[in-house]
DNA sequence: AGGGTGACAGCGT
DNA sequence: TACGCTGCCACCC
């Protein structure tokens, strides 16, 4: 309960930490009982680490008993528990090969591209991240999603850029997986790990960036409706009826509507 | 036509 | 606060 505080409250002057710590009952007299304890606390409270293979090479995950809070490529082990460090202020232990064998073996098959359902702690994100995060989770392995669409989906219709900030920040990549939102014209747009690694990975899914350049948008005669070129229902369009559009709206001028199951943004 | 560029609105942090 | 994994439009070939 006060080990939750205390990690919550870190990144708080020391003072405000001092005081609740006091609300909570505990013994600080003077500045100098202060750091040992709050060592003392954070000693206890290591989150557990595990690596395993993933599109991206190597990754280490970080976790609590029950779910990921955390996922990144690194040379060592050190190096990611130092960076875990650096994002979350708290220590790291070492669980290969121990009771986190369970969530490991689900994380392994979800970066393999299983459907595993992974638990993620986003606790640490804000109300937007979060709704950001959440959305992005939905895309589907194979399929893409522009920016704005993420944006409207997470009820914030004119954060497009935000969303690519929040994208920037994604602590599970992979997991959440933000190599899936691009640009609305089609091209990949950046990646925290090198627009060359968002291509290889979209490619190594089915999705080719030249064909989403070509055409980001797909319509069909057949009913009358304009998809993301992704959408599972695009890729059953047959070649004949296939109506390629650089914009919702050139489709949307052009007598189609939006497919309900991919929702693609008219714009505005 | 359609591909490229640059300015800037707009958002959350 | 200024900044950024964007979007849109104007403008140019």
């Amino acid at each position: 309960m006060i080990r939750r505080m205390v990690i919550r409250r870190m990144n708080e002057p020391e003072e405000r930490v001092v005081g609740l710590l006091r609300a909570a009952g505990e013994r600080i007299d003077s500045r100098r009982d202060f750091a040992p304890l709050v060592e003392r606390i954070l000693e206890s409270a290591t989150d557990s680490f595990f690596s395993v293979g993933s599109p991206l090479g190597r990754v280490f995950v970080a976790a609590g008993p029950e779910d990921v809070r955390y996922l990144a490529p690194a040379s060592s082990p050190e190096e990611f528990v130092r960076s875990y460090r650096g994002c979350f202020g708290r220590f790291l232990s070492d669980a290969s090969g121990s009771e986190m064998k369970e969530l490991a073996g689900r994380v392994e098959g979800a970066l393999a591209g299983e459907r595993a359902d992974v638990p993620l702690d986003l606790s640490e994100t804000t109300p937007f991240q979060r709704r950001v995060l959440e959305i992005v989770k939905g895309i589907p392995h194979g399929e893409a999603r522009p920016y704005a669409w993420v944006a409207r989906e997470a009820g914030s219709p004119d954060a497009s850029r935000a969303v690519g900030n929040v994208m920037a920040n994604n602590p599970v990549p992979l997991l959440v997986p933000c190599h899936r939102v691009v640009k609305n014209d089609g091209r990949t747009g950046s990646y925290a790990f090198g627009t060359g690694e968002k291509e290889r990975l979209l490619e190594q899914e089915g999705v080719s960036p030249e064909e989403l350049l070509r055409a980001p948008y797909v319509g069909t005669p057949t009913t009358g409706t304009v998809c993301h070129a992704t959408c599972r229902n695009a890729r059953r369009i047959r070649p004949e009826n296939r109506r390629p559009f650089r914009s919702v709206a050139q489709a949307v001028t052009a007598g189609f509507r939006p497919c309900r199951v991919c929702r693609p943004v008219v714009a505005a």
